[in-house]
DNA sequence: ATATAGATCTCGTCA
DNA sequence: TGACGAGGTCTATAT
């Protein structure tokens, strides 16, 4: 057991990966408290000093510790790893009952992941391809170009009205409309405009959900719908500095 | 690597749980599609038939698949593994340039996380401890009474107003807000209500930001400062039955 | 199956 | 650093 003490202590202070297959028990204090009697898990550390923690099921890790956490592992008959966040205020202990395998590796990862088909695609499809959203629909700018926010698209139609476009790549839902309805009061605000006829809110997404539809219908938006694109149509630019630690 | 593929399908037919440590390249392609050029990554193949890959920084699975997935792997040169999931009409690939190691594990889970301190334990304390809110405050119901949802703690105070409380564990933001004058304005629908005076919307929360304070105040809304509540007070429930696959 | 809302959300981004 | 919004969100729960 002292072995496995020992590797663990001279992986994490060596910045290798580390992988500890065991039985243990998993306390957690500090956003909120969490207890998790004993089973068999598997606890990685990571080169980050993260510590995650899965169970044999489900997707997710059932505990974890953010990066740049103070590791310190424990022995006397029995082996525990206590991890600190002085940052975080948060700490963990994970309690040995058994150890079955402790493996360590320097691992180097430079690549980032690339996504495509997100909210962001989207609305640079509608950009591209204006008469998703209507046949007169003019697009002036996108998100991060406006004075307004965090407005997808934006444009205006042949009757000189604004338009007002959010996306949402899955069903859109109540708060949806809540969030375009806010986009809409601000820029009404912004222009000093008092008519709803002036200016036109469009949620634009693969469907919508019936309440959804009834808070967004006296309120006058229209729902596009339009998918989320599905093929990689450009190049992002990539690489990155994911070396370890 | 031979070996190593078959070590694989033997452990993912015999429902083992199945760490794989190598240099690798995934795709994904399901709801969005994601690309991750090579690197070194942990795969975790789990008994349920979940998969797992990590990356050697950061607390969250950068791919994964979730249970009862068709694992299938494949191997000429090289070892790849290909995930389809046709209920989720989503399917992952990984492919190996090396593979350090392969191990697989029978692992047995029976217990679950228990959790204290979340926004159900905090309404909680406030259904039992009404002064957090108000010296007279008389909280009648919580949440899963209420005939207007989802509503944290309802009641009324002194001068016989109602008063609806939205219980947030963390720093209440503008949308904290909107949810609570959605809730203020639901019952004040279902009652007939038009007055504003006759029912006071509450926000407890550990921290508000700036602009739901903005927000709040010309609303008549007030702001409670009370955290989430630490110490372990009540046992759960507990016991499951998490035995693997 | 659908809808709603919490989460130790995490993660990125921008002021 | 704080605030804000997306997420392959995931997960639990109520209808």
């Amino acid at each position: 057991m002292i072995k496995y003490a020992e590797d663990i202590m001279r992986a994490v202070n060596s910045f290798y990966t580390c992988i500890i297959i065991g039985r243990c028990s998993i306390e957690y204090k500090g956003r909120i408290t969490s207890s998790l009697e004993e089973g068999d898990r598997i606890i990685i550390i990571k080169s980050d000093h993260s510590v995650v923690v899965h169970k044999p099921r489900g997707v997710m890790p059932i505990n974890y510790m953010k990066e740049k956490s103070n590791i310190i592992v424990d022995y006397d008959d029995i082996i525990s790893i206590n991890i600190l966040s002085i940052k975080n205020k948060e700490s963990m202990s994970i309690v040995f009952s058994t150890i079955k395998d402790v493996r360590s590796y320097p691992m180097v990862d430079d690549n980032q992941i690339q996504l495509y088909g997100t909210e962001n695609d989207m609305s640079d499809m509608i950009m591209k391809n204006p008469k998703l959203i209507d046949d007169d629909f003019v697009p002036l700018s996108r998100e991060e170009h406006t004075r307004f926010g965090f407005i997808d698209v934006y444009g205006h139609d042949s009757n000189r009205n604004l338009v007002v476009v959010e996306c949402k790549r899955v069903q859109a839902d109540y708060n949806a409309i809540v969030q375009l309805k806010r986009y809409v009061d601000r820029i009404m605000k912004s222009k000093g405009i008092n008519d709803y006829n002036r200016i036109r809110g469009i949620i634009a997404a693969p469907s919508i959900t019936s309440r959804a539809e009834e808070y967004m219908r006296p309120l006058g938006f229209e729902y596009r719908k339009v998918n989320p694109p599905e093929r990689m149509v450009r190049e992002k630019s990539q690489s990155s500095l994911d070396t370890y630690y």
